[in-house]
DNA sequence: TCGCATCGATTACGTCTGTAGTCAAGACAT
DNA sequence: ATGTCTTGACTACAGACGTAATCGATGCGA
């Protein structure tokens, strides 16, 4: 919850949801690979989410180490909710029938989808 | 597609969705039902949505009448395109599990969800 | 010990966004 | 004809965002 984070934020915290704690060196290091940034960029990204209060610092002699407070799981649930709300009326299964009709359903997701339903009606 | 629309400019496109073509004034009043702006600041965002060629105005003596260029099925598609990319890796079912998970589905979505899936197996 | 590399903090700056005021031109009532 | 209302265009301005340079402190190699 709390603060908005932004696309570029969004990037970092991705980094460390994937591994942490890091330094701010090897953050920019595994965000380098989607985006060119210098490392100063991605510092100032830290700073910010540091601001937010979605990441926290362990000082390690005069480095950090950090790591995200918020869990992936919690970002994405906000998300995929305030998305729901804005397009969908708040109605989920809009949302798959739209993306059915978009083709956007691999047969996979389909099988899958079947599994959880039947996992719903326990 | 194309430009980005900000979160106050999609209130206003949807006030053109549920309606068009209208005027400025017109699309004030019903956005005035959700937010409470000045008509300025609608004229501004109509202008700015012109701007990203997402709406269109036809000319009538002084005042225009505002229609959408792109239609509400295509932001959405694109919108939860997005989403999914950015937050799933591209693939739905992780999206509706994790909705599941979240007790975010009715009984009605699920009987929906069901509805759709054998429509799909055809 | 002295210069350099490195770290986080601070500052910069152009763009976008949210919100709105002002202005010139036409319409309308008196 | 003149003052008033309405309309779109233009301008304003603070805060967020993307991207980065610079700065002061600190640790490390020579």
């Amino acid at each position: 919850m709390s603060e908005k984070i932004s696309e570029a934020e969004l990037v970092v915290m991705e980094a460390l949801w994937e591994s942490a704690p890091q330094t701010a060196a090897e953050v920019a290091d595994r965000v380098a690979a989607d985006r060119d940034w210098s490392v100063q960029t991605v510092k100032t990204l830290l700073s910010r989410l540091m601001a937010k209060d979605v990441i926290a610092a362990d000082q390690d002699g005069r480095r950090f180490y950090y790591r995200p407070l918020v869990p992936r799981q919690a970002y994405v649930a906000s998300e995929s909710g305030r998305l729901v709300n804005r397009l969908f009326g708040g109605r989920v299964s809009p949302l798959v029938a739209h993306l059915a009709s978009q083709d956007q359903l691999t047969a996979e997701d389909i099988a899958e989808l079947e599994e959880i339903l039947k996992g719903l009606k326990s």
